[in-house]
DNA sequence: TCATATTCAGATTTTTCTATCCGAATTTAA
DNA sequence: TTAAATTCGGATAGAAAAATCTGAATATGA
């Protein structure tokens, strides 16, 4: 069971840090995301499609073809990924589901987990995609196979 | 969307939050609390009669029957009920999904998210059910209708 | 005893999320 | 020009979660 995003937010993050480290402007195939990273070929194929939609990648058919970033590693944060998949929900919704809470009428954990729901936004706005790919030793190469 | 609990498990401390509030040993039937809260009549009798199987909650069948605590209020930590309804996923998985990351293949966010994560788990059993009802307002009339 | 109000157990439906399938469009390179 | 490799778009299938339905069992009180 996924924790904080969907699963479909966890694969379009794992892609894109795959992509973070190519050389720029290099073109990348499903094929090879795929191989890699232990995603469903067509549920990526959807994902990618999904994050090229919005802007955050370019893709180009044809052999030869792929997807790649249309910025610069170091100018994506993971939280662009996690709003262009899963939306903001997280930073609104009461986590105890109570409909009504808000700051006048607040949860038992309202202001507790107002901090923790801070410091995981800070979190996902802190450090950007490149430093964070370098940071793991070899993404590409997490899934045995 | 849900944030960090199933809508089962929301559902359940909402319920046992309103349990809370009842003079000790005194049943409450789930056409009371669907009322008060604004939960799916047979849905939340399936997740109370879970509740009462795993000890949390006894039960009483006929007019006058319904549901209670089986311990003190304040014995009881929102972490039984995340637990009783959710598990502990959360606690183990990858908050990015990578399936093999661990103390020794961390991913980028491995050491970050598990100050966040204990802090979340630090949330959830220090405080008592007791305490948290009644520091709510009122809980009972949180939504409209 | 009997009507009523409840929980209980299991099956079923609905909804949402995950994953797959298929054929068309596009691009490359021989 | 043609074969091959890719993305694209839409439909579909499958799985999991949420919600509902039905009838049985049980308890209460008149």
């Amino acid at each position: 069971m996924s924790i904080l995003f969907s699963r479909q937010c966890e694969y379009a993050i794992q892609g894109v840090l795959y992509l973070a480290l190519k050389p720029e402007g290099e073109m990348t195939s499903i094929k090879e995301l795929t191989k890699r990273l232990d995603i469903p070929y067509h549920f990526l194929g959807k994902i990618l499609q999904r994050l090229a939609a919005k802007g955050l990648l370019m893709s180009l058919k044809g052999p030869t073809g792929g997807f790649a970033l249309t910025k610069r590693a170091k100018d994506i944060t993971l939280f662009d990924i996690v709003e262009a998949v899963d939306g903001s929900a997280f930073t609104k919704n009461c986590v105890l589901g109570f409909p009504e809470c808000s700051g006048k009428n607040p949860c038992a954990v309202h202001n507790t987990w107002g901090r923790m729901r801070d410091e995981i936004y800070e979190m996902l706005v802190s450090k950007n995609i490149s430093d964070m790919a370098k940071e793991m030793k070899k993404p590409e190469y997490r899934v045995a196979g």
